[in-house]
DNA sequence: CAGACATTTGACCAACTGGTCAAACTCACG
DNA sequence: CGTGAGTTTGACCAGTTGGTCAAATGTCTG
């Protein structure tokens, strides 16, 4: 293992090799699908090389989920309490939609994780991930509680919002095969504006 | 293998207790990451004893699947193009909820298999469910057609509802984590009918 | 209860996998 | 250009895994 001193050249090249390569590997098998040789080839390593610049597979898999995760929940901190709540719930919306279109492999990777259990990554879901989602309710209870949009439950509206827009990266496959033409983002971004527009304009 | 005449007492038996077993095993670690003598200590019975049931952890997997797929789809054939479409829409709906409630594991097993790119239900998806996807969306278009539900993209009617009552199994964990009290279902009904409601009310 | 057939098992194997290690090679820098 | 640190590699190892096989045991039927 390196010493960690400021990384030299090669060691930030072969580092982020590593981890694209990861993403790309774990994302497609998960976690036990994937073997070392696997990362290793696909970084254009030799397996003691890869070895080298991360002890175990495990490290791999923990630096690449640490490294991700922040990127993945930066969309829900962009959502504006002092901004019109119709425009911001479908801004973000359209933002995780967009990024289930551009970073599918991360979704995978996350949605692979916490179907087995999230053995790896319960300890984030129950601190970091717990109070960016209370912080969000409280802005979505604020603006029932003024009347500006509908009264839902807020923890299930976004739930709603992940499920809807990552099912799209997650479960590409099968949307793909039941859609023609097969694009499975076709449409999407129309539907779900609509589906949230209905459901959150307030009722005369 | 046992020969296929009309399969013994104790074939019955030791086939069930495998394939729920498999069930166990698969919906909790994936393919690659169950492995035969779970699967074969979970089912009580040794590993090469197993093998005299299935020739290889492989034809457990398949057989799995497709012993499965005929139940998960059951919902969807129930609903009735002759009953009141709000009605028949929030009973599927409820179904499925229902479904995601009562069998997390099934739910689990063919999320695990397509997140990963399906690599053994291609086959069904595009021919089996194909048939039935198509089916329903003209059930769907149908009833937009006659004024009776609001006019939206039938498909992704369809895929949001797979969505929104699959997520509750498959992201358990996550969704356990956030809520308070961790019941994951608790208001999911309420939430998801409120939703449908709103979105295919007709407008006036 | 004898024989035929069904079921179960222990021993075994080859392939794979995560990981180690000492030796060899390459690079930056004085 | 030499030297020490950083990098790469082939050989290797132990544990796991899917699967085989012949022999032993159990079960059913005439």
């Amino acid at each position: 293992m390196p010493k960690d001193r400021s990384p030299t050249r090669i060691q930030k090249r072969n580092r982020a090799n590593i981890l694209e390569a990861a993403l790309e590997v774990f994302s497609q098998n998960g976690f036990r699908g994937a073997t070392v040789d696997q990362i290793a080839t696909a970084a254009g390593l030799s397996k003691p090389n890869l070895l080298y610049y991360f002890p175990s597979k495990d490290a791999i898999f923990t630096a690449l989920l640490s490294e991700l995760l922040d990127t993945w929940l930066d969309p829900l901190r962009e959502i504006n309490p002092e901004g019109d709540p119709m425009a911001e719930i479908l801004a973000y919306v359209e933002r995780k939609l967009q990024m289930s279109k551009d970073m599918p492999r991360e979704s995978r990777l996350f949605a692979n994780e916490i179907v087995q259990g999230a053995p790896r990554m319960i300890e984030e879901l129950s601190t970091d991930l717990r109070v960016l989602v209370d912080a969000t309710e409280t802005i979505f209870v604020d603006w029932m509680d003024a009347g500006r949009i509908a009264r839902v439950h807020p923890r299930h509206l976004l739930f709603s919002i992940w499920s809807l827009t990552q099912h799209y990266a997650d479960f590409e496959v099968q949307v793909r095969t039941l859609m023609t033409p097969d694009d499975p983002f076709d449409g999407a971004s129309e539907f779900l504006e609509t589906l949230y527009r209905r459901m959150l304009t307030p009722q005369s």
